[in-house]
Parts: structure tokens; C-alpha cells; sequence
DNA sequence: ATTTACTTACGAAGATATTCGTAGATCAAT
DNA sequence: ATTGATCTACGAATATCTTCGTAAGTAAAT
């Protein structure tokens, strides 16, 4: 996984990440099916675009056989990390808890949820006291 | 401020709209001279695209002096809101406490800012029971 | 009234992202 | 070995975003 390089995925380029995120390794294909149930594009734009992925960096790709396989070259916490950073600092006048809450609002949460991020907080908190 | 119109703001639109939402009410020249300290456009730059937005419908405009006069059309809260959803969709599997456990983990917050979300979160699980 | 210092409007170039058609390779089944 | 299905590579059209030069208007100061 590593580094996430200097760049940020485009709208597009994430949907795909996601995708094999989840699922590991993945070809053209499989990713083409699980996107389509959201999206409506040919076949070949999603081939293009994983192509232009793995020239930037951020797939893997296993050719070894005819049809090739996929995987993400940039973690999936680096990428997140990367946009809530740009996000606090463009959207949320820099402050991460505005963030935070804004989330919380208006997502309904299980109290499962809300205690594990509670947990969090007191973890966050000794922490900081040390 | 009213509805966020179905559109997401461009990069560069939510530099302005950043500013925007911050001065309340500003010309092109003020928007130009704050962006200017982060950017390096040039100023009629800066004045198309608050035209573009205005066509967009993301701002408001007082023309009645020579100097027009620009609000942001589209709410903080709205467009906070749209951004956060559609990436804990992509890019956080759904899951909100994901996210928000990811954008407390990695920014130093103050004591204050954490019991403020922890009394946030007590007030969610509060109105929850109800 | 001319100059100076602004302003807005407009068009168009440049950069980047997205889309897809077509051609050629591969392979399994007939 | 021909057909059919599926794959990759490639190029190019389209769309969208970003940037800025130029022209024309306005108003204050000389």
C-alpha cells in the first residue's frame, strides 16, 4: 500500500478505489458490474480509466494473464486523510470538530456507534495528558 | 439561504464560497485580495468565476452600485452537508463514526472541543430514546 | 476634457476529466 | 480453422474547469 503520493483521485477515480477497497482485487470487469449498479457507463470508460489509474500510481495491476487484476497502490486511510484535511480546511473554517459534529448530526447512529467513538475520545484525551 | 440546488461546488468555488460565508458580503476585489494569500490568480480570474457562480445560482449579487456586491447564495450548513454525505459514501463505506473517529485521530483538539462533541453526543443519544 | 484607476463583460485558450468507438489479441467451443 | 465472446490498447471527441487578455464603462482627480 504505502505512500499516497502527491496527488488526489478525481470523483470517478474514488468510486473505483472504493470498489477495490472492498473488494481486494478485482478485474475490469468485476469493477465495471459493481459500478454499474450506481452509475450507467461503457465498459471501455471504466477499462480507460482504471488504465490511467495504474499509469498514476494509484493501482496495482497483475498482468500475468490475459485478463488483468487489479489492486489499490494508495491506502484507503492515507486517501481518507487526505480529503478530511482538504475538507476541514476549505469547508470547515479549519476545525475538525465543527466536522465532527456536522457528521454526527444528521446520521443516525446505533448507540454501539456512539460509544465507540466516545471510547475515543477518553483514549484521545489520556493521550494528550501524558 | 435556502436550498443547496442539486450542484457541487468546484474546488475552486468552495475557496470563494469559503470566504464567502466567513466576510457575509464582499466584492470581487475582497475576495481576490484574501484568496490572494493562499493563490496566485490573477483578478479577472477571481471575477469569473463569482460570475460563474452567480450563474450557477450559488451567489447572490447587488448590482445597483458600479461595484457589485456578492453573498453567498447556498448555505454552509447545506453544502457542509452534501460534501460530508458523499464522502462517507464513497470513501467511508457509510459509516460516519468511521470518518469521524478518522478526522479526531489525527488532529490535535482541545480539551474543550472534545468535551464539547462528547456533550454533543449525549444529546444525540438523549433525543434518540424519545 | 484628459488622464488614471478602477470596474464588469466577454471570448477564447489551456488544462484536466470523462466518455466511447474501433482495432487487434486471446482463447474456448464448435 | 472459423466463430463468438471477451479482453486490452489506443486515439480522439466531448465536457468541464481554470485562467487570463482585451474591450468598454464609470467615476474621481487633475
Amino acid at each position: 500500500m504505502s505512500t499516497a503520493k502527491n496527488n488526489k483521485p478525481t470523483e470517478s477515480e474514488l468510486e473505483i478505489l472504493g470498489i477495490l477497497w472492498e473488494k481486494g482485487a478485482a478485474t475490469v470487469r468485476d469493477v465495471h458490474d459493481e459500478l454499474s449498479k450506481s452509475k450507467d457507463a461503457g465498459y471501455t470508460t471504466t477499462l480507460k480509466l482504471m488504465q490511467i489509474m495504474h499509469e498514476k500510481g494509484y493501482l496495482n495491476r497483475d498482468a500475468s494473464s490475459k485478463t488483468h487484476v487489479y489492486t489499490a497502490a494508495i491506502s484507503q486511510e492515507n486517501t481518507q486523510q487526505q480529503l478530511l484535511n482538504k475538507m476541514i480546511d476549505t469547508v470547515f473554517n479549519g476545525s475538525a470538530s465543527q466536522l465532527v459534529m456536522q457528521a454526527l448530526g444528521h446520521h443516525t447512529s446505533s448507540k454501539e456507534e456512539l460509544d465507540k467513538i466516545r471510547q475515543y475520545l477518553n483514549d484521545i484525551e489520556d493521550q494528550q495528558k501524558r
